[in-house]
DNA sequence: GATATTGCTGAGGTTACCTCATCATGAGGT
DNA sequence: ACCTCATGATGAGGTAACCTCAGCAATATC
């Protein structure tokens, strides 16, 4: 028995208050994301494309920590909008490669802006120990 | 311009840090209620229930933070597994009380304890200074 | 006693995932 | 050359956890 295990009712807490929190932020990021009509799920993508440049749907999944058969997915949404075309992968006929169209790279770009904006928002209440604080024991968290 | 905006870069990553232990999280908790087969949103309504007593569907999605009719739905699930029954409220006969029956009681309880050692694993990586901190700077995000 | 409000729920929709089966292609062995 | 197995993408179908909007009954207000 460790000492924090004096603290269980405080994990759980903790478990909820990080709910809380997640849902604030998935509802603000939702709203900063509506001038352009895509969802959190296709901006992260945009977001990969944009610092990888062209990928497979398979490695998207990745990045994205989702199953290939939902980068499938995203992609389709995002081709829908003219955001990302797919080509035929040259080293590998069965393989597909996802890049960013004109128009994918220019959205891209000002969601990325509006996020930074967002998160000043968001993260802004807090000074700038607190935040690489944060920052350190969320990475440590995400194993 | 605040100071802080100088370190937008990290900014986005913070976000991105977060949902990915959001994610994290959020498999584990799934996977720790497979015995009960229950899910999170259900056990989060338990929860609540079990703390507050009989509570209207309206109250419960005012806890939860959702829209009531989406706790209609979360009780609908709970009666059919035989958690929770709905009872006419006394003292207002448009409402209706929620309440865990016995083994609603037992099935929570067991949770509990779960829940417990579920964030033992998983915020236990951190020792109690990083906790306490984590918890603090939640708390100030939660709003 | 007419009107507005409140509490719940039916109907129907959305997002973001998932698994499983299928099909083409690629890689390795014989 | 052929057979087998692995791999990349996708079709089909499903799930959890929300949402809005409309409607009904009961209560509160004027």
């Amino acid at each position: 028995m460790t000492e924090h295990t004096v603290d269980n009712a405080d994990d759980e807490s903790l478990a909820e208050t990080f709910w809380a929190v997640a849902s604030r932020l998935r509802r603000q990021t939702r709203d900063s994301l509506v001038p352009w009509d895509v969802t959190p799920s296709q901006s992260r993508a945009l977001g990969v494309l944009a610092r990888h440049g062209e990928v497979r749907p398979g490695t998207l999944a990745e990045h994205l920590r989702i199953a290939p058969r939902s980068a499938t997915e995203v992609v389709d949404d995002l081709q829908t909008r003219g955001l990302v075309e797919r080509r035929p992968d040259p080293a590998d006929r069965r393989a597909t490669l996802v890049a960013l169209t004109e128009e994918g790279d220019r959205v891209s770009t000002a969601i990325r802006a509006a996020r930074r904006a967002e998160a000043d928002r968001f993260f802004g209440h807090l000074d700038d120990t607190d935040r690489a604080e944060l920052a350190r024991i969320l990475r440590t968290l995400r194993g």
